[in-house]
DNA sequence: ACCAGTACGGACTAATTAGTCAGGTACTCA
DNA sequence: TGAGTACCTGACTAATTAGTCCGTACTGGT
């Protein structure tokens, strides 16, 4: 088994919040789905800046496990495959908010410069690419 | 400069909050001193069973530096260093408690172990080793 | 004299995590 | 026939993070 997971024995709630958590890109995966609802693979790397393939596809099998988001894929040339939260991943995301708020007032403090991940820019594109067949079938890796 | 320190780019809030609580022992750090107020070096080694002095050490001066944490040095033989939160500090561990609920659940899900940080067998022993001179002195490293 | 305890500092190594790059599938369009 | 698209997989390497071991300076107890 390549990909980490540690899943416990946990010190107490927040290690074992943060073992799922833990990892570059995880955090804004979640801010992705929670703000999109529904993301492929192919605009997740779009909206993530400098983020691998390679990184991306392995933190969102981690999150799978952890059953943080769900994987539906539509059997169709070209693949398509979309990721969504999890019940898991919303509450997970709504215990994160206060930590965000805590974040942003931070980097207010130090005057840290913060990247723009371009929100607004690519909703229109995404809209206009969800003209394709659907109906999706569970099949795995 | 050899310990790590990221301080931004970032992407939003949770980054800049995970950037600071990042490292295997920062919030367990967050909570000792949390439930006890003021711990002394040697105290919180004992309380993090595993931690190394070097990472304990290197991560109190991570958070020092991030402001999250205050140090005070008394002046005197053999030395002692009391440790306690700032205010940043306190507000983030409060930002905190809804993810250590979360992952508290997670736990239970999951049915993961949990190992006992045993608070209330050594709080007797360090309320006797609290008699010694004190008067702190402000002094650098 | 010698060991234990206090609070570190630094060199070196091990382990973990992330990144690069070359494919691979399975089908469509020109 | 070859290119292009979308979603990956795996080998290899780089970077980051953590751990081990030893040293400092000083004192109190045996």
């Amino acid at each position: 088994m390549a990909t980490s997971a540690r899943r416990g024995p946990y010190f107490c709630g927040i290690d074992a919040a943060m073992d799922v958590v833990a990892g570059k890109w995880k955090s804004l995966i979640l801010w992705e789905l929670q703000h999109h609802g529904t993301r492929r693979f192919a605009e997740l790397r779009r909206g993530l800046p400098g983020v691998s393939e390679k990184m991306l596809i392995q933190h969102l099998r981690e999150m799978e496990e952890d059953g943080l988001v769900h994987r539906e894929v539509y059997r169709q040339v070209p693949p398509k495959v979309e990721y969504s939260l999890t019940e898991h991943g919303i509450s997970l995301n709504a215990a994160l908010v206060l930590l965000g708020e805590w974040g942003t007032e931070r980097i207010r403090r130090i005057g840290a410069e913060k990247v723009s991940v371009s929100i607004s820019a690519d909703v229109a594109s995404d809209v206009a690419a969800d003209v394709a067949a659907d109906v999706p079938t569970a099949v795995g890796r």
